[in-house]
DNA sequence: ATGAAAGCGCTAACAC
DNA sequence: GTGTTAGCGCTTTCAT
């Protein structure tokens, strides 16, 4: 009885044993390499790995060849659908390729998101896909150094050309949500937003900003309203909830608005119920629009009208670009994606006959 | 020039070799062991390893203590709020606790489900929190036998007691539900869900019928509308799709509802998109009740009254209890934890007179 | 308090 | 086609 080894997990070296091989050869034929085998040995050792039990280590594997196939997904949030179906795209592209992908929030809490990367890059997790609320790309940048590839789908610090960047275009959004309220004949529009401090908040504002001009309409600060702090709800609500109480604030102005633009469609959400409570009925006293179109947009009523993120389809071509980098050598700079967003008339805008 | 290493990632050796240690003492020194190490030393290796931009490589340390600090959470999905509160809660106490957790959907496919256990393993993520779509134990049973820990939210196979078990009280939930509808005054009522397939929607069932069985009133399979079929939308709709879909049946009734009561808040709220449809509105002509409490419950309009489930305490209470199994050396059975819904009282029902 | 050395499970040269 | 062996980066006896 001096041979028993202990009782846990087989190894290779315990299928070598049993097969009457080498540890390379059960190596060969387990993890699927090219080297050649025969037949005959091939079947032995398959055999006699069913026969223990064995299940690869994929640690071992890792520590020998250096890389996990492994992709991770920082973002700020669980609660936002955004992001979910970002993730959703990821997933499924990165499966499809063999890869496969870690999915972290950072609550919004931007220590925490810098822990997360730094442990990333300590698990050897070298793909890593974020949308990103550091205002210092450093974090970043040492994950880089260290061999790891990055796409980053938002962030705040200025764009280096050291990732992949895979963006929808705000911009163009917010444009396109205000050119649509203008034609529907709205001249007096609000814009609620969160706090500026994210750069695509920036940028759909300049949008916004853009389509007025455009239609030769004055457009002041005045006429945008920001919530007064960023934080994250347990319960997913905080945006939500946001919209809803800014109302309050809104309904107050002297300046009377017949639209009110959202930035995104929680917030939007969360403005229909706020008017509810004074009685104001969307869109017949008043128009509300959105940006993101999140499921909840679908469900409520009215249904909101809003612009769409093609966030699922981000989600896989950046997926396909992260892979790509990923495999090559050396590394490719300036990589870019932009989505375009889409119209989505719903309910909730009024057309106003001038 | 001979002594240049690859110009790759520092490691130990080279941390050794700057401050002019053996390696055993610099992961002494970087690896918080409580081991003694001079004040001097300590400093020196510290400095050394801040110099060289050093990053511990945790899968070293992986493959020498076998063991991650790892938990994996594996959900049917990610467009369920239900889900994302568990998550919630796990990540806050895994955080906490000095554990990673890591996320995966299976999509509600069970091939998925049962690879994505399978490479857990072979990952050495030795903690397994799941809401499983599976209808065997054997996966899971597989994972234990290795090694594995695991931790059960919801699952379709016969519970063994080789695992924790954290559930909320379904049966309570079906109850609490239904009766709450009695006591307004509804006696006329259907139940609409999707297939029963998952045990804890035969619980619900069964707590309903206990409900109206304690009240003497009467309750047949005709009460109850079942979804024809279970899969997974991209874009997170379908249980509100099949709410909002299953109306047209029930509105073709002979026998006429005072009330509906949908095993979820999504069905519900599809439900009162689907009433609208015919011109009725909740809870004036018909009175819906859901349950989850999900944040889109109280978003719409009316407002749903449903059965709070505490999915995020649930999520915390579990994931400590996770880590106290991964701790101990010994598995400890039957572990079991159930947490009692609450009813939610807010806009949907409405009060019979009789 | 420090160092030398033996692996953890696996792959990939390199021999045969 | 198969076996031998040297590590991947780290922790941890066991000496000193």
């Amino acid at each position: 009885m001096s041979e028993t080894r202990k009782r846990l997990k087989p190894t290779i070296v315990d299928v070598a044993k049993l097969a009457g091989t080498s540890i390379a050869t059960v190596s060969r034929t387990l993890s699927g390499s090219s080297y050649p085998v025969s037949e005959a040995t091939r079947l032995n050792v398959t055999k006699a790995a069913e026969q223990l039990g064995y299940t690869p280590n994929l640690i071992g594997k890792m520590l020998k060849t250096n890389q996990s196939q492994t992709i991770g997904v920082l973002i700020p949030s669980f609660q936002n659908a955004f992001y979910i179906q970002i993730i959703h795209g990821i997933t499924k592209t990165a499966t499809a390729l063999g890869y496969t992908v870690l999915t972290f929030s950072s609550q919004r809490d931007v220590q925490q998101e810098r822990t997360i990367i730094n442990q990333m890059l300590q698990k050897q997790i070298l793909g890593l896909m974020i949308a990103s609320v550091d205002t210092s790309s450093s974090t970043i940048s040492h994950y880089i150094e260290n061999g790891g590839r990055a796409c980053i789908f938002e962030s705040n610090f200025k764009d280096s050309h050291r990732f992949i960047l895979a963006k929808t275009d705000m911009v163009e959004s917010g444009r396109l949500a205000m050119n649509y309220l203008i034609e529907m004949g709205h001249s007096n529009i609000a814009i609620i937003t969160t706090p500026l401090s994210k750069q695509s908040r920036r940028n759909t504002i300049k949008g916004c900003r853009y389509a007025m001009v455009d239609h030769g309409l004055e457009f002041t600060d005045e006429d945008i309203i920001i919530a007064p702090f960023e934080r994250e709800l347990d319960d997913g609500l905080y945006e939500f909830e946001v919209g809803r109480d800014l109302v309050d604030l809104l309904i107050n102005r002297v300046k009377k608005y017949t639209a009110i633009l959202a930035v995104n469609d929680l917030i939007a959400c969360g403005i229909i119920k706020g008017l509810k409570k004074y009685g104001l009925s969307v869109p017949q006293d008043i128009s509300v629009m959105g940006m993101d179109d999140i499921p909840l947009s679908s469900m409520i009523s009215p249904t909101l009208s809003t612009v769409h993120m093609p966030s699922y389809t981000l989600g896989q071509k950046a997926c396909q670009l992260m892979v790509d980098a990923m495999k090559e050598k050396e590394k490719r700079y300036g990589v870019a994606l932009s989505i375009r967003p889409e119209l989505v008339e719903r309910e909730s805008v009024k057309k106003l006959s001038r």
